[in-house]
DNA sequence: ATTCCTCATCGTATATTTGCGATATAAGAT
DNA sequence: ATCTTATATCGCAAATATACGATGAGGAAT
């Protein structure tokens, strides 16, 4: 990857960027809507809620489940997906340490 | 744009989509960090600390300002940049929202 | 065994992002 | 007036992301 520069920055800084990337797509925050809504993850109404076509569903999860934030367990004929909890709040409170490490230091803004 | 298709999620999930979006490179995480460690918003030392082209930076500068997370002003030969603390701060509540939102309904991962 | 139903994956087209060098701009210094 | 310095913008190339239709794979139902 001789073009992209992403592992020159720290790690922290790179995961952070990672998890922000996963929720850069509104499908993608509305398909954590909808996952959290249900009770059991039983999914696949996920694609008639959503304005898009059942492959590009498919891959949105894909990549939910890549960054980390859904598990997902594959059963056949149905597949099954849920919200990652531990993952999920370990990103959202390092996110805010990170508004809070921002915000300690300077409070007002000068332009 | 017939190929996108952002504009049929509600307005709420395209926020967060284009905030989380503003936040996923590392190189943005990285400027946002140095923004905040100076009291004063002298800026363009930013440019020495990253490892990109002077070029580089001033494009993550704009996406930065356009997203609306730092204010900037351009006073001929330098110019001044500094985080918008009051859209910082909006964003990031909206995030804990979300979170929170996320959470109450289901606490117990079933896959 | 054949037909469905649900979902993943492949291939493809288009759009966007990332990055750099070169150039432009704008104010201060000489 | 010219030079310098700091930054923005333009133009380009490569990489990624987004979206869809078509196809594949795996069970369930008949």
């Amino acid at each position: 990857m001789a073009f992209h520069k992403k592992e020159e920055f720290t790690q922290k800084e790179q995961d952070l960027a990672a998890f922000a990337k996963a929720m850069s797509h509104p499908a993608r925050i509305a398909i954590l809507k909808i996952l959290a809504q249900r009770n059991e993850c039983i999914c696949g109404e996920i694609v008639d809620v959503l304005p898009l076509a059942q492959s590009t569903v498919s891959q949105h999860l894909k990549e939910l489940k890549n960054a980390g934030l859904i598990n997902g367990t594959v059963e056949g004929p149905r597949s099954c997906y849920c919200i990652n909890w531990k993952a999920f709040e370990k990103f959202s409170s390092e996110f805010n340490i990170l508004f809070n490490h921002l915000k300690v230091k300077n409070e007002k803004a000068c332009c």
